[in-house]
This record gives structure tokens, sequence and C-alpha cells, in this order.
DNA sequence: CGAAATCTCCACCTTTTGGTGGAGTATGCA
DNA sequence: TGCATACTCCACCAAAAGGTGGAGATTTCG
């Protein structure tokens, strides 16, 4: 049968893409028809070579992996994408699932859970661990910040200022401050630097 | 000949593991004798195979990548270890090459980059690539914090306050200022958040 | 030994941050 | 239409953080 799943490999280190295509080629029903170092080539090769599956790093440089996602399902609406990440805390985990993704890999995880997964999804399945589902049924259970809140969260993080921030944003420092109460008791913590912290550890912001 | 080079690779991914041990089965001179998934392992295998060159990972369970090549460095002086990370702004390089660390590489490094820096070791040279001897020499330039200074800044980055610092470490709350103080200058930053965050990116701490 | 660095602490002051409670406007959804 | 949410802003207050300058004790190292 010409039944191969047919899989790209998104990801910008070398070695990694490597060592999945070397395990993938251990599987007869399995090949890996291309390879994408970051999100533009990603949406570019998906385009030219419908894979069947495609495992996707979500720090990419570019176009980073959670919009190569929603691009890429925006124009195929039936493709099937595997996260594949090495932070497990990372708040793009939700990003990415809402944007489409169908499964969520860590990179520490063994040859078999890889190619069950891919068996999985590729059946049209979805396949998320468990830590990983607990880990979002409590993020979608505790709030979530708007997108206001997350702009000033991103400048806390940068080290700026309430009256920094306050003009960055044309606001007023006191409703910087309102933000910055909300943000706080959101993220339950009691300063700043916390927020910061937790915010990283989180995944809600980065260090880019 | 017999002169195939054996080599250990040490990494908590096993995908990257899988990578690694794919580009060196290319090379007919190269061979992945042992594979360790933490620090602790990396160390027996080292006694066990005494591999000509160890490729290591930093951030590892159980034991880390320093103490590990500190280690193994101390049982066999002549042990020639790689560094391999995805953090290039990672203050560990430092602390890896003065534990012994013969050769330094980023994840992103191509086939060719890392079959010749296993050379370049193998025969007995250093290999530290351009960007990273800048970083150290500027590393080497700038100040360094103190060890108290580290107890505070990782309480700081632990988000813990002035007056917590000071009954953790058994010092008044003015001498904890006196230290943020130092910090601050050294970091060239200008309050606790930004030097938490710098910090951070400098890989002068983690979030563990 | 003597200089340098480190660690400890103090006083005094200014600025920043966080806490509380209230309030008006716009938007969107039931 | 009416309620909920998000965004904006205000005043006032208390606590925390940061800036400056000085000082004694100990260790380290040339």
């Amino acid at each position: 049968m010409s039944e191969s799943i047919q899989i790209m490999v998104v990801d910008d280190h070398h070695i990694v893409r490597q060592g999945l295509v070397a395990l993938i080629a251990t599987m007869p029903d399995m090949k890996v028809v291309a390879e994408a170092a970051d999100g533009m080539q990603a949406i570019e090769l998906h385009r030219r070579y419908r894979p069947d599956i495609t495992l996707m790093d979500l720090r990419l440089p570019h176009k980073n992996g959670v919009e190569a996602i929603a691009q890429i399902r925006t124009e195929f609406p039936t493709a099937r994408i595997i996260v594949l990440t090495t932070f497990d805390g990372d708040e793009d985990i939700y990003r990415a699932l809402q944007a489409g993704a169908k499964g969520y890999l860590l990179k520490g995880m063994t040859a078999d859970e890889l190619t069950q997964a891919i068996r999985t999804v590729h059946s049209g399945k979805s396949r998320i661990p468990a830590v990983v589902a607990e880990r979002l049924a409590e993020r979608m259970g505790g709030p979530s910040l708007t997108s206001r809140e997350l702009d000033v969260l991103k400048r806390i993080v940068g080290g700026r200022s309430n009256k920094e921030i306050a003009s960055d944003l044309f606001i007023s420092e006191a409703t910087v401050k309102t933000h910055i109460n909300s943000i706080l008791s959101k993220l339950g913590v009691s300063d700043r630097t916390q927020a910061a912290t937790t915010a990283l550890q989180r995944g809600i912001v980065h260090l880019d």
C-alpha cells in the first residue's frame, strides 16, 4: 500500500530534527517528507507537501509555533499537528491547542510514545498526555489575564517601572496600578518581581 | 585501525541523544559507546567506558552538567568534554569551561560543526566559538557577584522581600539592602525586577 | 605585614510600589 | 435592554524599595 504516513518536522535545532528523522526512519510505515527550521518555512512547506502529520516545536525564529499552527490550520483545516516542546510549564501549550494542535509531546519522551502519538493523531483522534490535560484544566479554571493586563505584565518582565509603563501605553500611572493589582491577584502573587518570575515559569511571557 | 573515536552522549532528551547518535553514525571514524540521561549516570558510564569524547548537555536532572564535568575531570583529568546546550546566554558556559570542558556548542549547529568540534577537541585542542569566547571575555571583564550577593539574588528571583531575605540569611534588612545595592550596580540595572530578569537571561540563576 | 575585598550594620531620606474603595465609559453578549 | 467585562482614572494611605555615606570586623592574598 502507499499508506505510509507523510510527516513534516519543524524545529530550529538541527540535532532535534535529525533525532526525529532517525526515530521515524525506524518505522516502516512513516516517512519524513519535509523539514523546516522556522515558522515561515513550515507554512511554505506545508503548502507544498501537505504532510499527514506535522511535528512542530513552539519556539521558533521568525514566526513562532503558535502562529504557524494557526496559519496552517486556516489554510488546511484538516491539518494534523503535534506540538513538541521542551518546556512543560509553558502557557503556549494552551495557545497551541487552541490554535488547533491535535497532540502534545515533551521532548523527553521515548520513541514509543512518539510513534504512538503519531498513529493516534493520524487516525483522527487527539493525544494529550494526562499531565498536560490536567495542567490545562487547571489553567482553564484559573483566571486569565486580559490583553491589557498582558501588555502591562510584559513590561513588568521587561523591567519597566509603573511610570514607564504608563507612558509606553499612553495611560495614567493610576491605571497601570489598577492593572497590576489585577495581575497580582490573578497570578496569586504579592509583588511585581514574583509576577515576573511566575509569568516566566508559566510561560505566559518569554525572555526573548 | 582501531582508531575510531569513542563518544559518550549525555542529554536527558531522548530525541536529542537519538539525533546525536544518528549524526555521529554517519561518520565512519566515530562511534557512540554510551548514552546517559543524567549527571550521575554520566559519571558512572564514564568510569565504565572511558570515552575519548563526552558530549554533555548542561541542564540535567539529579546532578547538573557542571557538577558532572567537575567530577569526571577529577577522576579523569584527561577527559575531553564538549558542552552542548540550547541557551547561549547561559552563565553556566563559564562555569563549565572552568570545570574543565574543552569545547562548547549550541544545539542549533550543523553536522559539520559538530564533527569538526569533536575532531578538534579529540586532537587535544579546545574549541570555543568566537561568539562564546567574546561573551566570556566580556563576562570576565565585568564585575562578578560575591557568594553572598548570589544568595540574595537567588532569593530576589524567588520573589522574596528584603525582610524575608534578611530572616532567611540571618542578617539584618540593612545588610540585605547593601547587598542589593551592589547587585544592582554590578548587573547594571535599577531595580530588583530587572535584576531578576537579567539574572535569568544571563543564566546567573535558574527557575527550577 | 598591609592593602583589598567581603560581610555586617546604622541613620536618614526619597521614590516606588501596593492596598482600598470608588467611579465613569465603552463594548459585547444574553 | 440589561448585565458583565474591560479599560480608564482618582484620592489617600502604608509599606517596601532604593540612594547615600559611613563604619567596624574578618578574611584573603601579594
